[in-house]
RNA sequence: GCGGAAUUGCCGGAGUGGUCAAACGGAGCAGACUCAAAAUCUGUUGGCUUAGUGUCUACGCAGGUUCGAACCCUGCAUUCCGCACCA
């Protein structure tokens, strides 16, 4: 198998078959797969969805498509810095890691250099899927970022035209810092705090005197309902002044507020038990009492909280539980009277819980006091969710606001009050991670506001109904995905798209950006038209004037830095190839990908250039589990190579799964599917341009299979069905080629089974065409099978189904037969008699015709086997069999004479013979032989074994 | 919570209104071949059964529509994926 791999290559390296030649005569399909991030080596995931492009560019080549299929190489963003960081600090997670992929202590250290990863990497990639015999045009190939000035540019001028079409704009965001570094941190560069992201928080002011105390909270839709103030008695609290006022607050936060757009300074302190006693002036006018809490913790939020004990169990079970007690009351000089007298007040109607939805809370989990930790956490995110989903604002929120929001749910309402109050100016907005996160430096990190952030504005209305347009102008493998498409499509807000950290392109207009790397993957594939005639040209004669002329025929081409000539040759190109035809990736990148892929598209290339069709797949398990490092199931693609060898590895990935369900590759059908591939050649081969030439009705019938087979499986492969496709034009082919092999005694008909071979070998090449090639030529035809016509496949005849149905009665005869043998517990019957029945009842066959004509208008008719009285009489039954019988979309146009059946009995029975090594004798019953007759039945015979 | 997908026999997985006790594959069982194993082939894999084109129970659960539901509708339960600035 090896040596026919190679051998292959070679060849097709030699002919250059894959190389895509603009041929005007030609249809043409341009399929493409997202570049994969290179800083590993391929793995089963990537091979599964790539086979899908593969396989189905394999399919159009051979069904007269000039196909273009090229592979880049993505490197724009921050993991391969990272990683390479670690290396650099010999960190042992990191080294482990290319330890394990067999890298040498001397090479691992070549990897603290970011560039070495996309030298490396690349190259590797491209063996793996030149390997597995991928039709790859690689002269096309390239990576990203300015490593790639070409490409370089080629985002620039991307970058620039969206910016002109005021698709970027410039906002605000948060980002999780690391303040020892002064550097934002990803995911990956963290020591903890996987996932935790910055939270908005709500501060919310509290007058006192000439300051105010700050508190924060999640839940702005309760402020009306605020009965006090806890402070912590211990914590001393910062005096700040920010944005002309003063404020108190913890100092952690004082300093947090500094990395979020606030001008800080600090001038002085003043300790939580200063404060006790006091009493606040809140949003609404009224004064409420500064209490003690020791509950309190200093970093999280602002040190302070407002208390809504209405809606609150915390602030509830704490108030309680101080109203009881005296002694602290006394030891802080609070009035307990007055203490005793404050009392929740209500602000939601929350269904089934009322107006005080906390203390049902408390009651229903019997929270007795604010230790209760475990149940009071319990409770605030089952209240949360409540309130946000099923409660809704009450009377105080008549007036307070300018828009009456009584009544309004505060999922809809939460929104405008914060905006509301935002404009009084009683709250700010502060930013708190939602939880620890300790960067690498061992420094803890906290959110920090960048100011200057870009971002594509995916949320802009005519920008998200041009991309609406287009997804509807499209196809989609499978369907179903259009629905979370338009989702996405619709809930795509503002994306940041530039990073401060990373590898990529420079931000044309503010070079101290990167573009963010699924922003600069979004209409790359134009790129592939053109770049393999870039490589000589000067990089810096590429400017956008050159590229408006080439992808959007954008002026004369007369002031181009290049000849106009070679830009003609270029924008031609772009043309011919333009709009792509085919993505395919995992289902996970329909929310960001694929969607931004429209959404680029649309911003900047004219409708004939937008995409034509996506293709989804879901993720790849390994016989039944999910691949992952740590179960130790994880398959990079070059020791599937090594393990079951090519073919069979790309067979067995194809015929894992389909759709948008997830697949399996299964090792052990791997084994065995490379072991029948071999059977394959070898039968291929052997029974080549042998066999008789008379030709006798099973020979029609294997010809009738082929056609059958071939266009269901021809149907599939349209779809990209390609696990369908293998269950056809493969496994049916086989077991049809079985039954035909024991229906000859294994002496076919010379042209019906050259038939068989060619075709098998020639559908069968687009998931294996290694062998497929090697029984081409050994079968001594000329060229290659990557490039042999699709076989066309007639749409059935009368003779394919009048086949079809006499071999199913014969298999079913066998099956009755060997059935009524174990039954009869007979072994070896001397004689076997099959009554048929022959009163085949053409009036019965008229009213059919009849029915048809009223209800469709289809003139053909399947052949029905009947002498069963009741068909005549029950109309409705016969219309239930039309009715499928157009909808499969089987026809027959003539009624079988009944000597052709018996014919054609004979041939069969003669088979029977064989089988069963006994006399059989074929019976007709007749009308008058009532007894028998009955025991016909449609499709069946009625068997007699003496 | 939101959005999406799913739930079928021992397992994987077809099937989207009647030919469904349900394709195909795997696994198991029995048999053939063999000294034996592998491979291959044949049969079989819901219950009952007077053995019949019989009958009952079945396609997550509960209802509904229909002459008829695995398939359509409603509700519920469970599982998976995503919820972003990360490739």
């Amino acid at each position: 198998m090896e040596e026919i791999r190679k051998k292959w290559l070679k060849k097709w390296e030699e002919a250059k078959v894959f190389e895509a030649i603009p041929d005007s005569n030609k249809k043409k399909f341009f399929g493409t797969l997202p570049y994969p991030y290179v800083n590993s080596y391929l793995h089963l995931g990537h091979f599964y969805s790539s086979m899908r492009l593969e396989a189905f560019s394999r399919y159009k080549r051979m069904k007269g498509f000039n196909v273009l299929y090229a592979q880049g190489w993505h490197c724009t963003g921050s993991p391969i810095v990272n990683a390479a960081k670690r290396i650099a600090e010999n960190e042992p997670i990191q080294v482990g890691i290319l330890k394990k992929q067999g890298f040498s202590d001397d090479e691992i250290k070549k990897f603290a250099d970011p560039k070495a990863w996309v030298e490396y990497f690349p190259p590797q990639a491209q063996a793996d899927f030149t390997d597995m015999g991928y039709s790859i045009d690689w002269r096309r190939q390239f990576i990203t970022t300015d490593l790639n000035p070409h490409y370089d540019k080629f985002i620039k001028w991307q970058f620039n035209k969206l910016k002109e079409k005021n698709y970027v704009v410039k906002g605000k965001f948060p980002v999780v810092w690391d303040p020892i570094e002064n550097t934002p941190v990803g995911d990956h560069a963290r020591l903890e705090g996987e996932g935790e992201t910055p939270q908005e928080f709500i501060l919310v002011k509290h007058k006192l005197d000439d300051k105010f105390l700050i508190s924060a909270t999640l839940r702005q839709d309760t402020i009306l309902g605020i009965t006090n103030l806890y402070v912590h008695p211990e914590i001393v609290y910062s005096i700040i002044e920010t944005k002309g006022e003063k404020w108190i607050l913890s100092e952690h936060t004082a300093n947090n507020l500094k990395f979020q757009d606030y001008d800080v300074k600090k001038i002085g302190t003043i300790k939580g038990d200063e404060l006790i006693g006091k009493k606040v002036e809140v949003v609404d006018g009224r004064k409420v009492l500064i209490l003690p809490a020791t509950f309190l913790n200093e970093t999280f939020g602002t040190g302070l909280v407002h208390s809504v004990p209405s809606d609150s169990a915390d602030d509830l079970i704490a108030l309680y539980d101080l109203q009881k007690d005296e002694e602290t009351c006394k030891k802080y000089g609070i009035d307990i009277e007055e203490l005793k007298g404050v009392k929740p007040i209500g602000v939601l109607n929350t269904e089934g819980y009322g107006d005080i939805p906390a203390k049902k809370m408390l009651e229903k989990y019997n929270v007795k006091h604010q230790n209760e930790r475990g149940k009071l956490d319990k409770i605030k995110k089952e209240l949360y969710k409540l309130s946000y989903y099923n409660a809704s604002f009450n009377h105080l929120y008549k007036d307070f606001f300018d828009k009456n929001i009584e009544g309004v749910k505060v999922e809809d309402g939460k929104e405008y009050i914060k905006e509301e109050l935002m404009k009084m100016g009683w709250i700010d907005i502060y930013y708190q991670l939602t939880g620890k996160v300790v960067a690498r430096s061992l420094g803890e990190c906290l959110v920090k506001i960048v100011d200057n952030q870009w971002f594509l504005a995916y949320g802009d209305e005519d920008w998200t109904n041009k991309a609406r347009e287009c997804l509807d102008g499209m196809k989609l493998f499978p369907d179903k995905t259009r629905s979370q498409f338009n989702y996405v499509l619709g809930w795509l807000h503002n994306w940041a798209c530039t990073r401060e950290l990373g590898l990529g392109t420079k931000l044309p207009w503010d070079e101290s950006w990167l573009i963010e790397s699924l922003s600069d993957s979004t209409i790359y594939m134009a790129f592939y038209t053109i770049n393999y005639k870039l490589k000589n040209i000067d990089s810096k004669k590429l400017d956008d004037a050159f590229f408006n002329y080439i992808l959007l025929s954008e002026g004369d081409g007369n002031n181009l830095q290049l000849d106009k000539e070679i830009a003609d040759e270029l924008k031609e190109e772009f043309e011919y190839w333009y709009p792509m035809d085919f993505r395919t990736t995992g289902k996970d990148l329909i929310q960001n990908h694929m969607s931004f892929c429209i959404f680029n598209h649309v911003a900047i290339f004219p409708k004939k250039h937008w995409p034509k069709s996506f293709g989804l797949n879901g993720h790849v398990m390994v016989n039944g589990e999910k691949m992952s490092k740590s179960k130790g199931n994880f398959i990079i693609m070059r020791d599937a190579l090594k393990n079951y060898g090519a073919d069979a590895s790309r067979f067995t990935a194809l015929s894992g799964g389909e759709g948008i369900d997830d697949a399996n590759f299964d090792t052990e059908m791997a084994k065995s599917i490379d072991i029948k591939l071999n059977q394959w050649i070898e039968f291929a081969t052997q029974n080549y341009n042998k066999g008789r030439d008379e030709k006798k009705s099973i020979d029609e019938w294997m010809e009738s299979q082929i056609n059958l087979i071939g266009t269901d499986m021809t149907n599939f492969m349209e779809e990209t069905l390609f696990r369908s496709a293998l269950q056809k034009g493969y496994f049916d082919m086989q077991r049809a080629l079985k039954w035909y092999m024991r229906r000859t005694n294994n002496n076919p008909n010379k042209d019906v089974m050259n038939k068989f071979i060619e075709t098998q070998t020639i559908i069968l090449a687009p998931f294996t065409p290694f062998i497929c090639e090697e029984i081409w030529e050994k079968l001594g035809k000329d060229g290659f099978i990557s490039i042999t016509d699709w076989p066309e496949f007639e749409k059935p005849k009368e003779s394919d189904l009048k086949s079809q149905v006499l071999e199913d009665t014969l298999k079913n005869t066998l099956e009755d037969i060997s059935s009524v043998l174990k039954l009869a517990k007979i072994k070896k019957p001397s004689k076997i008699k099959i009554f048929i029945s022959a009163n085949w009842k053409y009036d019965f066959y008229s009213k059919l015709n009849e029915e048809l004509k009223n209800s469709r208008n289809v003139g053909e008719l399947i052949r029905i086997f009947s002498t069963d009285e009741k068909y005549r009489e029950n109309i409705k039954e016969i219309s239930t069999i039309i009715q499928k019988t157009v909808k499969s979309g089987k026809s027959i146009d003539k009624i079988l004479s009944q000597d052709d059946e018996l014919n054609n009995m004979q041939e069969s029975i003669d088979f029977l013979v064989n089988i069963f090594n006994a006399e059989v004798e074929i019976m007709v019953a007749e009308k008058s032989d009532e007894n028998k007759a009955k025991q016909a039945r449609p499709g069946k015979v009625a068997i007699l074994v003496e």
